[in-house]
DNA sequence: GATGAATGAGCATTCATTCAT
DNA sequence: CATGAATGAATGCTCATTCAT
């Protein structure tokens, strides 16, 4: 069997078994349930993956290299005014939102299912946020040195509070049913609250 | 056995259950480590309980009505300016972080195990989520009516975005060696993110 | 449950596996086969014993033990003359017997499914023979310095081909039907092979 | 193909397989562990063999095959002294270590794997032996016959006591660093204890 | 009420064997 | 003929739950 047809039948393993982590939860997923799902024998699962750890493992890093990717694709470096970080705040938050918006199981699974299997996985998670938590800051402190953001922004933990809206208006507008017009909602009003606060100013 | 002794027993289990499932999750955790802790007999445990699942429930309850109770304690519609604004939001914040750090295990389970263990969970969390959500949008409406607020909020949206900065900020004051100096750093921070934003303004 | 009960269930229990494990082998032998034997649930077992290699070992540990005990109870300098020598040994032979003919499933299992399990157990079996080996050669030593053995005897050597004898020996009398008879034809023999030789002496 | 290169992959097969018979042992040894060593695909197995009880009863008979002919290779009336007899003793315990030491892979399965696989093989083996103890009976009638051996001997049970010296004798002799120091060892000591007994005599 | 012995449903995993290519 | 992907029967083991004592 040619190594396309292996790889083919891979990922048809890894896109039933997100579907059925997605609907069931890891722990209530059977293998046989993946298996009745492509119609194949649950014999021919362990033919490309080890265990049920090791699929929901490739299945999380896969999770945590796209959003790795996503994140560093820009440069935290690159806007020189407010504007062209709202420009960029925007760029960042439609990656964001696509990855997760391809499929939204992988984002039921990475904040449903990933904490809680196992310990290793706990830390993988936290890593990845840690990774995320680091880059945002990055955007913050070049915008304290450009001078456009106030000079004593508390840059560590203002960059995890961020990231945590951001995670929040991931999962609202996935669940939204007009994605787009959530989006912008979302991104309105992320934007308004990063940059500008709630409060009427006169 | 008299009420009160029996209702002791239920909150003894409870508690070994609390500690129990925080350290291992709910997948990992048998009734003999809850029933083993507290030095009773595992029949015992269904004297009390009538599942795992039952108990897990309970606890679920018991954490989503302390928080329900916090949240109706302040009256949304009490303050009158952006610095009543500034010290109800700061008193909200307290009180959460009051009733997680009580108990971090509690937010443990709440954030690790609550999700994924089963649908009618997610859904009870769900709601806890919204309701805590709806409140929040009270206080945002309260001070656009009272115009401390900017009339154009969208505020339905920027509550929940709000809220997903205040769960962070507990896990990441919870996680915190010095919890006070951590509360005091995200609470600043927060309140500025929610208030006046990160832009300098000149 | 008391003490008793256990252990007796306990027993029931390496009861049942002996008469499985002689009659299928160790590997064809499923834990429900033994439940079944004792019309438990198999779960019982489990409360008895970690895993099928556990009772496996625990009745390999037994038969050793029995050895061992049967091995030290003669002292290998008693004897002062060849007379004395050849009592003693028809003492060891029937004790020999003895444990195994009290039970031939025990002997099967030493010899049909002992070796091969487990190098864990191969090794068991190897130190309990050359254990016996020792013991046999003492009584060589013992004969060589006393004078009623020939001087020259390679004593290690000879003890373990003795040994290999009185191996098979308990074999085919617990393979006779009348094992009375076959005792005292194989003691007979063995003593002469032993003591004086097949040769004919003028 | 051609009927040599079918049965050089026949043989090719049969050594692979004793080689990992041997080492894992029969039921720890899987059929694409045979294959693997062989590098060839595993389903070729199946166009050799039936299946992996079909290649073990393969091995077992010719094993059995190689001792029934070394054992008929000797005439066993064609000793007419004790000298002779003593000589031919030790052709007999040659070729037997020979046959085994040629492969010592053989020997470890015919007495680590050989009993406990299945009922068959069991009762092959059993036959084998019988055989085996035909023809040393049929030596010591000889003996016995020609009046240089005691005209009392048990033929039958001496036989198997005999053999089973013999049998613990290769086993020794094979687990020894010098073979051949070992084997004179063994024989000598063997031959003493069947022709001359360990008595000191005046 | 308390206990813990007994239970068996349930599931991950292995591997001999088949058969389409 | 050779291959190795696919298969699924088979089994050891866990643990929530029951119930006799």
């Amino acid at each position: 069997m040619n190594e396309n047809k292996i790889n083919q039948r891979r990922s048809d393993i890894i896109e039933a078994a997100i579907q059925v982590f997605s609907e069931k939860g890891y722990h209530a997923t059977k293998i046989s349930d993946i298996a009745e799902l492509l119609k194949i024998g649950h014999g021919t699962f362990y033919r490309y993956f080890k265990s049920k750890f090791d699929i929901f493992n490739a299945i999380a890093d896969d999770l945590i290299l796209h959003v790795g990717q996503m994140v560093t694709t820009e440069a935290p470096t690159e806007s020189n005014s407010l504007e062209d970080y709202r420009a960029q705040l925007n760029r960042i938050g439609k990656s964001l939102f696509d990855i997760f918006m391809t499929d939204i199981r992988i984002f039921r699974i990475a904040f449903y299912e990933l904490l809680g299997v196992d310990a290793t996985l706990n830390e993988k998670l936290e890593n990845a946020i840690k990774l995320f938590d680091l880059y945002t800051e990055q955007y913050l402190i070049n915008g304290v040195n450009k001078c456009f953001l106030r000079p004593d922004l508390d840059t560590e933990v203002i960059a995890k509070a961020v990231n945590g809206m951001i995670f929040v208006s991931c999962k609202a507008v996935l669940d939204a049913e007009d994605k787009d017009a959530a989006y912008q909602r979302w991104m309105n009003s992320v934007s308004l609250l990063m940059l500008d606060g709630m409060a009427l100013r006169a």
